[in-house]
This record gives structure tokens, C-alpha cells and sequence, in this order.
DNA sequence: GAATTTTTTATTGTTGACAATTATTGGCTA
DNA sequence: TAGCCAATAATTGTCAACAATAAAAAATTC
């Protein structure tokens, strides 16, 4: 038998065996991609019915998207889907400013030979899909993703990776797709992706997490623009 | 008019006028006083009847504590208490590291003048109450904690915010209560929080993160060291 | 006697009806 | 007509019974 090890990592794994989590991830993807728009009210009986479900599996869905900031409850008095504006966004940010940088300083700690190697080619990749095809804005993105998720995992820190996945990657992913953010920047992005990278291999914690921190503020400022460029 | 803006901060505004509130505020303080063992199974038809309420709020309030970290649930196979071992409490200590670290930079940029004097109001009381009474470990206990929440307080990161005190800190208190630590080290503290206010007296954006990281990496050396006592 | 399959039991997931609370509307008074 | 108060409607909170799933126990087979 081979000793290939399943590098199954938790990452939401689809734990939607119950009609609960089914709607909770219908439900989240209807906010992100805007379908439920930032502000309106969510009524249960209405949700209920549009899902075919009856209202107690619907609240326990909606718990957890309170849980994951998609949506604001108040007591009795129901619920409505978060909205971004730019000082909450920017509060994102700087929380991820500070978990991310901590990640990166982690993962220079922990990261193993063989996933640093591995977290290279993936930037040989994403080099070569930016010179190639330079409008596959699709998967520039995907590439993103899946370099800051790996930071993440190689962390090993449980609680940063949860609220990273979870809400805060969530929330962000919402903002991006509903203000229509191309993938700027991608050679600029690529290469502070690739310094971030060096300085894991080089086991420099300090200089990781200072990289990531600069990298993700210079996000946001992108970010901020493109929000004030459209709520004025 | 006045130009006096109410800094009125949601911490948690004991937002308990439902029954699912209320049944959640106990079982908290069951699972932290230890009532409710590290590792027991939670039963749902138990718990409504000992606390006369049916399942339909009690499991609303078991959602809410799997939000806070509090108990881990696993779909058709029920939930149980968290266990909090050394991995684990390693991992809350470094995101508060994070998080808090960046808290005190925000608070040198925006903690109001006069917030910053009833800071330093409130370390002087402080540091009467550990001369006064060297017994009275709950005050100090208590004054620490304040001391923190202002520091979360002033940085106006509602996301930062509403971590730090809802799942970090309830974690925190829940190892520290069961593990009986005693207000270990009150006047090196006391020394760290003065040299953290007094960074953020001055705008020190830089030194007031600096600081607050390494005292929070001191605390935990010392929690480790308990905790590695405990369990051998 | 050990292992596997089947039956039983205990626990969670789901449902629809009922109660309590809040928001809304209509009517009344100044 | 404007403002306030009461009655109504809509929505959330709560309950108890039912269905489905998973763990535990018993029985059967090799």
C-alpha cells in the first residue's frame, strides 16, 4: 500500500448532510452573488416556503449566517442581510491585516520542505496563466485564493484558520464579486506573492509577517478606491 | 448642538429578553464554572428539562454556544463540551496576540484624550488594590480584564472588537477559572499595561503593538506552564 | 467462541400549530 | 389637520409530537 497521506484539511467539508446546511449554503450563496441584496429584510415564512423546508431547519441556517456575519438579527424584530459599507470593510481588512500577517509569521515556523515547494510551483503556475491569457480574470482570482488559503493551513492554528475561511474570506469574496472587482493588479499581486514566499522558505518569521501585512493593506487601498468610486 | 457623539459600543447588550438568551447565558457559565465537565456530552432532552424549557430554544442556545467555541457538534451524533488542552489554548493565546497587538496600535490612532487619562485613572486604582490587598485576587483579576476591554474598546474595530470579547476572552476565562490560576504576576502587569498606555499617551503606534504582543506572549508562558503542571 | 448481521433503543432532525411581541393601520381627539 | 391612542395584522418565539438517523445490544451463523 502506498504511505500517500489524504491532506484532507477541514475546510468547510460540506457538512451539509442536513437539511439545515443545505439551505445555510443555498442561502449564503444567494447573499454573496447578490441575489439577496445587502439590506433586505429576510422574512422566515417567505424563505420557508422558497426552499421547501418548514421554519425550523430555516432558522438554524440563519444562525449560522448570523454566526458568519452575512446577516444582522435583532430580537424580535428579524433579520436582514449585512451591508458592506466601507467602514466595515475596512475593519475586515485590518483584522485580516493582523490574523494573515500572524499566519504568515506561522507558516515560516511550521511549513513543511515539501509544501513550500509545492506553494512555489503554484506561483510558477499563476505566473504563467497571467502572461498566457490575460483576461482570465476567473482564475487569477482562484489563484489568490488558493495562496492565501495555504498560508492559512500551513499555520496550523486553528482558530486564525476557521475565522480566515470562514467569515472573514466569506465576507470579502461578497464585497469583491458584487462591486464587479476585476483582478487587479495581478503582476503587482504576483509578486508580493512570490517575496512572501521567499521569505517562508528563508524561515524569516518577522519579515513574512511584514510582507503579508503591507501585501493585504495594499488590497484594501485598491479596495477603498473602487467602494468610493462607487457609493458617491 | 452638541457635536457629542455616543460612544455606545454593542458588547453584548444582554441581548437575553428571549428564552434562548436567557437558557444560553446559563450554560455558559455552567461550561466555564466547570458544572458542565470539559469533554461531557451534551443531551438535548436533558438539558431543556433541567432548565424547563423546550428543545426548540435550547437548541437554538446550543447554536449559539457552538458559535462561541464553547462546545464542538457533530451532525446526528450530538455535542459536547470543548476541551481545552494546551494546543488549543496555545492557539487562542497567539490569535489574541494578533488581534490585541493590532487593538493597541488602532487605539494609539484613536483613543480620545480623555479616554487615555481615565486609562491611566484606572491603573493607579489598580495599583492601590495590589498594595492595599495582596489577597484580593478577584479585584485584580477584575481590573485586568477591564483594562483589555478598553483597549478593544478604543480601537473601534467592531470586528476585532466583537472577537476579542465574545469567543478569545470567554475561552480564556473559562481555562483560567477551571485551572484555579491565580492572579499570577500582578505587579509585572500592572508595569506592562502602564508602558502600553503610555505608548498609546504618545501616539506610539508601533511601540503600543510591540507591547501589548509581548505581554500577552508573557501571560501565556505563564498559562503554559500551568497548564503542563496540570497534565502530567 | 468470534464475528457479523439484525433488532432495538436512544438521540437528533423536522414539522405544523400556538403564543407572544412588535410594527402598522385606522380612528379619535385637540 | 396634526398628533396620539387603540385595534389589527404580520412576524418572530415557543411548544409538543413525529420521522430519520446513528449508536448499542442481542441473536445468529460460521
Amino acid at each position: 500500500m502506498g504511505e500517500v497521506e489524504q491532506k484532507e484539511v477541514n475546510v468547510t467539508p460540506i457538512q451539509a448532510k442536513t437539511l439545515a446546511g443545505k439551505v445555510y449554503e443555498s442561502i449564503k450563496s444567494d447573499i454573496i452573488r447578490g441575489e439577496l441584496s445587502q439590506g433586505s429584510k429576510i422574512v422566515e415564512s417567505e424563505l420557508a416556503l422558497k426552499y421547501g423546508i418548514s421554519r425550523g431547519p430555516l432558522r438554524e441556517a440563519i444562525h449560522r449566517l448570523e454566526q458568519m456575519k452575512l446577516i444582522l438579527r435583532v430580537p424580535h424584530a428579524g433579520s436582514r442581510v449585512v451591508t458592506l459599507d466601507i467602514k466595515t470593510m475596512h475593519d475586515i481588512y485590518t483584522a485580516r491585516e493582523a490574523l494573515e500577517g500572524m499566519a504568515a509569521r506561522l507558516a515560516a515556523r511550521h511549513m513543511s520542505d515539501e509544501a513550500i515547494v509545492s506553494l512555489q510551483n503554484l506561483l510558477d503556475i499563476h505566473e504563467q496563466a497571467i502572461s498566457e491569457s490575460e483576461g482570465k480574470a476567473y482564475l487569477q482570482e482562484e489563484g489568490n485564493i488558493d495562496f492565501h488559503h495555504r498560508i492559512a493551513n500551513a499555520s496550523q492554528n486553528q482558530w486564525i484558520l476557521e475565522n480566515l475561511n470562514g467569515e472573514l474570506y466569506q465576507l470579502i469574496r461578497m464585497c469583491r464579486y458584487q462591486s464587479g472587482q476585476q483582478p487587479t493588479r495581478p503582476a503587482t499581486a504576483l509578486a508580493q506573492h512570490r517575496q512572501i514566499a521567499s521569505a517562508i522558505e528563508q524561515r524569516d518569521e518577522e519579515l513574512a509577517e511584514l510582507l503579508m501585512r503591507r501585501h493585504i493593506n495594499d488590497a484594501w487601498k485598491v479596495v477603498k478606491k473602487i467602494l468610493e468610486l462607487q457609493h458617491d
